[in-house]
DNA sequence: TCATCGGTGTGAAACGATTCATGAGTCAAC
DNA sequence: GTTGACTCATGAATCGTTTCACACCGATGA
């Protein structure tokens, strides 16, 4: 593989000005720096990352580490994290942990071992004992989709409490008093939250809730959901889901089941992914603003990692979106039902 | 940052012999491992990679590069090249490149500055402009999703031409005469491919056929579709999109226009996403095997950078996989229409 | 004529790991 | 007591860059 040197012998020049005539061209002269320059060309030199990397000791890539690409939320908020860090000259890598946590760990230490600029996390577990190891290689990270207190890191987040309220007095309003949350494994804290935020709503009035927990929030454990669902006596006459796609799941059993939705039993998801609205009955959902969270996230962690010629620290920053309801015709009755 | 010498000088050993410890154990007595291993718990020490690369000269991660991570389809590729990447001891990063060549070059630099072990590439530009200077690299790559001639490169999709054709004859079967396509850009192969597979059927019928293309291959351009089949006439009776997302537009454009499907206008989509049962009305599909075509790909680049013991030129491979029909209610009709 | 100075280019020292030839020590066999 | 074989550990060379102190050169000003 040809090499700097290569260029170098063949310009006829030493190996620190072809290093000059990438780096700081004008510092060179024209003359000189057009004979690198073809000599570039003609030999296809590629500068090597790795040495460069090794010497300057930081690398230009940062890591986006989600929880499932499966879901468009994280492609939207891998999206956000790509523009700001296309504007800062960065690359984003993105890693898809599928919700285990071992392969969180080995995608944590891939990444130090990379010495990647920073992570963007947005962990499967809580404990932290991925990130214990983790932290000590002083690589700095910034939570997504998860808020944590500022003295451990940055986050950037939305009120999870706030949406799942938001779902609750939606379903309570529309005059609902036997509901369920399908709630997705409460080893996560958005799904803790949520359930916070449901209660919280519910407890203050007369409506009576059921809590399913599912093991993944996918759709597949949405149907079994569904499933689930149908036999409850009495059936509840809504239902609340932890996220679009378990909300996309409860969905699809019901209306193989012949359950008429909203008719006979309204849906509100969690997300507002591009597909909720092009569902079977387009879904009403709490909208998270998935890219500026990704946005967000990452200029946090660009202004932590700083251009590393100032030595103030950084202040830890918590970032807390508001999601919004959206309502659409899984809970709005049209027929008389 | 620590270091290998940090370590050696805290077991009071040599670099060589941390280095051993590291990465052939067998070859240091258990006493000296032991106080290695406790110096680097004790350090945090973290490898680094990019010196471990400078001087192994090659890398362990491989790339895929993707056409639009919005769209599961490609997710779902990731997945399968993930789990075969994982059997063999390396890591793989997804990068987007939305459709957009300019993107695709700028990652393509930057893999080859990594001097990643492969690239499996899903590329947008056909036409190999970008592709040309990558080539100079001589990193090795596999095309997904896009089929090649053996002796450029290997390559893993699946017949489009008879994909296409599987769908146009389940329409022309169902009895429709008056058909649509709404395809994606013709710069992408595939479009290309699945246009000839329909066309391939219907110029051997009686049904004729419009065909409109979209800029992208996303949800909001099958809405697009969806307002300019509205305002056709005679409109078509059954419409067949290049793929899932553009078949979700049309689905919610046409529901929205109050136009029944599949009585007015039968759908059918391409890809067989998970959301594509999941629609307002279930859609009628071209199946991909899209997570063995991760694997497969994953398995030639595998075998294509081998294990740097053999000089033997791998050859290439050219693999094709058949699509499937799954029929669902977006072409059925279930009440007299 | 001599010091100074900006503009260019050089060469060597890092960076942090791996690898390999070599050496030091131990033990058994002759 | 010498030899050979074997086990462990060492130290230096190496990978491909960047960076920095220094050298060179022609021009300018005193």
């Amino acid at each position: 593989m040809v090499g700097i040197k290569d260029v170098a012998r063949r310009a006829g020049v030493s190996i620190g000005t072809v290093s000059n005539v990438v780096n700081r061209p004008h510092m060179v002269s024209a003359s000189t720096r057009a004979r690198v320059l073809s000599a570039i060309q003609e030999l296809g030199y590629v500068r090597d990352e790795s040495a460069r990397q090794l010497r300057a000791g930081r690398s230009r890539i940062m890591a986006l580490l989600v929880l499932d690409l499966g879901n468009p939320f994280f492609v939207d908020i891998a999206r956000g994290a790509e523009e700001t860090a296309q504007d800062e000259g960065l690359h984003v890598i993105t890693c898809d942990s599928g919700h285990q946590a071992d392969r969180e760990v080995s995608y944590l230490s891939m990444l130090a071992e990379q010495r990647v600029r920073g992570v963007l996390l947005s962990p499967v577990d809580t404990s932290g004992a991925a990130l214990a190891t983790f932290r000590r290689s002083e690589i700095p990270y910034v939570f997504v989709d998860r808020r944590v207190p500022a003295d451990e890191a940055s986050s950037v987040s939305v009120d999870d409490v706030t949406g799942g309220a938001l779902a609750a007095r939606h379903l309570v309003e529309t005059g609902h008093t036997e509901i369920a949350f399908v709630n997705g494994p409460s080893i996560l804290a958005q799904c803790r939250d949520r359930e916070a935020g449901v209660r919280s709503v519910l407890n203050a009035c007369a409506a009576r809730l059921s809590v399913l927990e599912t093991s993944e929030l996918d759709v597949a454990s949405g149907r079994d959901a569904a499933s689930r669902l149908l036999g409850m006596s009495p059936r509840p006459t809504a239902v609340f889901c932890a996220n679009d796609l378990l909300a996309l799941g409860v969905l699809q059993g019901m209306v193989a089941a012949g359950v008429r939705v909203p008719d006979e039993l309204a849906i509100v998801g969690y997300d507002d992914i591009e597909f909720a609205g092009a569902a079977a009955v387009p879904l009403t959902s709490v909208r998270q603003p998935a890219r500026r969270l990704g946005r967000a996230a990452a200029e946090l962690l660009i202004a932590e990692t700083g251009d590393g010629d100032s030595d103030e620290p950084v202040e830890r920053q918590t970032v807390v979106f508001e999601p919004e309801l959206v309502v659409r015709a899984s809970t709005s009755l049209t027929r008389s039902g």
